[in-house]
DNA sequence: CATTTACTTTACAAAAACCGTACAGAGTGG
DNA sequence: CCACTCTGTACGGTTTTTGTAAAGTAAATG
């Protein structure tokens, strides 16, 4: 094979991209701590594998929990993997250190098994470990946001019972809200409110918004689903949010959405950015720019948009 | 193994945190009583191991609880829980207001304070802090139940939002699954089932139930709110379920309810004790006993009836 | 060839920890 | 009521650790 997981491929801009490390800190860990040792092109540029990524990435998150590099250094990738289960509060026995790339779609699989059986443990143990793994971001946008959408479609299609939906909710939301309260965020942050407005019962595409905020940087604020509109917007006055995010997953009544928007419009006094998301805000853009709000169809837009 | 419970890694920032010690009174136990004695890094900063944390975390509780460090001190780790397994044990006596009763006490009014500002953060914090100092059994019998219900009860009178309420159920969900991963459970413990029937959007009393039930060492599934009968049977069925907890907090119709009833009762084969629960159910008793199912009025109830 | 991106080395600065010492409130025994 | 112990907290001055910046050079890119 040409491209194993030790192969030099990638330049740095990558690599801080993937990492969210700067460059300068990036090359004093280097040089410090030797915390990877990236090949070099023949001017001298590095390049590294995609273990040196995982690595990295695995612990800069090691270090925002308050691991200290310098000691963390000397850890091969297994035992940073295992503390950093043990600190965020994520058990599990085994540490099968499976670098990356299928590992999202297998976990998926592994998941969606698991529901079949109505497994609750074996789901969340499965969950948990990719979510150590990969990160807070990577897990939501490449196990949990497809994990939700392939259950939707198969409970719309009939293939899978309530039950069966509603443990995966339970189960996801577990992990995902341990996982958001282990991101560090700063007081002076601003504030991001997600929800979901009434109606409007399934839970996670507001949560996975508010794992993209909190990966971002804001504050975010999660109010949990089935929320009329003036409600939303006293909350998002009362904390001062700098922006509010809503998940549509299905638009089925255009007039009470309408509804919704409306109350929650006239109650946000100062003028708050609006996201608008899920799989049923595609059927109601109209409505969604004759309000204003912003469409958004995917994390990373999310994240793009709060930018500003 | 290279990290086994004894291995020093834990810089003192991740120990405070999870001891909820201070700096200078961590230090100062070491100095005085020698109660833990970490390694140093080259530079002669501390590192913990697991088993430090373990103890320090114990410590602090039971000095929480009215014991001398000095005593503790000298104690291995197994006579100081048993110390404070007996003390907290205590409580159920007609003894008035022991610390940890006040504790529990004054932990719900900041809630109910930080519900009223809807302090996200503040209302969690404070939580977990009762958590961890009074444990989960406690914990939920005289922090999370009374809170619900106070809550339940300001709602009902208008006195809060739903948007509260609401923040409310998302926070305490969040500290109590928190809670229940943590609890072990052996794989062939009896399995209980717990959700909320039709109609029953409030998932905190069934979320109690089955913190009640994990605690006396059952192997507990949380199925959610709002399910159908039918589904509640299938997955007791599925999932070899000794016992089943349901929560009914307003008994808005009690036809509903019976229907839903109905629809449990028909699809479970076998015998399987039903549990049911909630400020609702003080009002269906009739119905409750028509169907066989068991009434219950406290978490300690559900301790009790359990035990078969 | 000009502009952008990276590299190295050196230096600085802030945070986090360290230590010793001191102080204050609660409880205890005389 | 007065010492005295036990315990938690605080201050002030150092050292370690870690992140960031500056300056000058080299490579890559279009």
């Amino acid at each position: 094979m040409a491209t194993d997981t030790n192969t030099p491929i990638f330049p740095v801009r990558i690599v801080l991209k993937r990492t969210g490390l700067s460059a300068e800190l990036l090359r004093a860990w280097e040089r410090r701590y030797g915390v990877v040792a990236p090949a070099r092109t023949k001017g001298g540029q590095r390049l590294y594998s995609e273990s040196d990524v995982g690595r990295l990435a695995l612990l800069r998150r090691a270090t925002l929990h308050g691991h200290s590099i310098g000691r963390l250094s000397e850890l091969p990738d297994a035992d940073v993997a295992g503390l950093l289960e043990e600190t965020v509060g994520l058990r599990s026995d085994a540490t099968e250190t499976t670098p990356a790339e299928g590992a999202a779609e297998r976990t998926v699989n592994r998941c969606l098994e698991a529901i079949h059986w109505m497994d609750g443990a074996a789901l969340d143990l499965a969950l948990r470990r990719a979510a150590v793994l990969l990160g807070p971001v990577p897990f939501a946008e490449s196990v949990v946001a497809p994990l939700v959408k392939e259950v939707g479609e198969r409970w719309h299609q009939g293939r899978l019972r309530i039950v069966q939906e509603h443990l995966t909710t339970v189960t996801v939301r577990q992990v995902m809200s341990g996982l958001l309260a282990g991101l560090p965020s700063e007081p002076t942050a601003p504030v991001f409110v997600a929800a979901t407005t009434s109606g409007q019962h399934h839970e996670l595409g507001a949560m996975l918004a508010a794992a993209a905020a909190a990966a971002a940087g804001w504050r975010t604020i999660y109010l949990g689903s089935d929320l009329p509109g003036d409600e939303i917007a006293v909350a998002a006055t009362q904390l001062h949010a700098r922006a509010i995010g809503l998940s549509i997953v299905f638009p089925i009544d255009e007039a009470a959405t309408e509804r919704e928007f409306t109350s929650l419009a006239s109650g946000l006094g100062a003028r708050i950015p609006v996201l608008v998301g899920g799989e049923g805000a595609r059927q109601l853009t109209g409505l969604i720019n004759r309000f204003g709000f912003t469409q958004v169809d995917s994390l990373s837009g999310i994240r793009s948009h709060l930018s500003d």
